[in-house]
DNA sequence: TAACAAAACTAACGCTTGTTAGTTAGAATT
DNA sequence: AATTCTAACTAACAAGCGTTAGTTTTGTTA
């Protein structure tokens, strides 16, 4: 196991704080204290605040893309697809919980090209997954309700589960997985 | 109709900046701006920046509560009970969509009394939410899934609903209720 | 052990924050 | 006409913000 640099330590311990508090209400002043070091030092590894926050956030917004790009390209039914789709979902909450705090409620604060990249990274992978039930619909493997409430309900779950998850400590992934797919997946059969 | 009091003004421009940037990313020389005063203007009718976000808040939570407390004292089945859950969600979030911004994301930011009260009738919700689930599995009216995956998934698809609804431009609200009980209730029957 | 790099420190900067004090202009009430 | 109320104003405060400059400590490598 590679340790963690110096960065990486001051974006975990500001995913923390962002993660209970928000980016805005968390001082690069509290990101120091949490490491037991001055303000001033956190700059030795990091250009700025605006920094941290587009690390956090972009990085796990890449691993969306790029597991919905691998979702899209298989070769199965659309109720599948939206199966891995919710797998997906799950296994990045559980290696990136804290992370996906700031990605739903602090990408607003990301600045200019961020900010940019960000809003269409999302509005691809909703896309994407929007023409996966518009598929399964035509095929006659979902059942004709809008499209977009489908879309709505399922990935409002998937989207929350951060909160649920760090609540309910750390429930096994397997049986979560199994138990989503049910409960998300029956509604639309 | 009555007009809004200066107060009820200050706090329904409040609402719409916390909306978008969140309570600690908005200024009182935001809000003051707003309104074409000066910030200190502001405090010949409110208190503070405190008492904005508890009214925005509280408000909203006491309503859930109201609510939740008729539904809970009606006399029919479970089913009907999560209907009417339902319907009160999605009435709640077409007259204060904004506010419920705030309370989904600035709740932490109340102090001491007034977020005691808050997390007290936060749970108190959810556990009367459950009870009406468990006891339509009792009755064989819901299927046997985990009772707080069922809770997870209709309570995340209610609670995020308010960013649909300013997103896809203020939806009929009959038709609303119809699709949104269709596709939340018909998975788990 | 001397040299170098990594990572901490102190001190301060200009700016923004929520809030207070004291004042003023106009409208409503007596 | 005199008084009170409402709601705005200017000016300022102490504290906190992100960030920078320059310096010192710490740990590794030659």
């Amino acid at each position: 196991m590679k340790t963690l640099s110096r960065k990486d330590e001051i974006i975990s311990v500001a995913s923390h704080l962002f993660n209970e508090k928000g980016y805005k209400a968390v001082s690069m002043r509290d990101i120091a204290q949490a490491m037991d070091i001055k303000a001033s030092s956190l700059y030795n590894h990091i250009s700025g605040k605006q920094e941290i926050l587009s690390e956090i956030i972009l990085k796990v917004a890449e691993e969306f893309t790029f597991g919905m790009k691998k979702v899209v390209s298989e070769n199965s039914s659309a109720i599948e697809k939206v199966e891995k789709v919710i797998e997906m979902h799950i296994d990045i909450t559980v290696n990136y919980s804290e992370a996906l705090a700031a990605l739903n409620n602090d990408w607003m604060h990301l600045d200019n090209t961020d900010l940019i990249a960000f809003v269409k990274m999302r509005e691809d992978y909703e896309e994407n997954f929007r023409s996966i039930i518009k598929q399964g619909i035509k095929a006659g493997e979902i059942k004709q309700y809008h499209p977009e409430v489908i879309l709505f309900s399922i990935l409002s779950t998937l989207r929350t589960l951060y909160l649920w998850y760090q609540k309910r400590g750390k429930l096994d992934v397997n049986i979560l997985k199994k138990d989503m797919v049910s409960v998300l997946i029956k509604g639309i059969l």
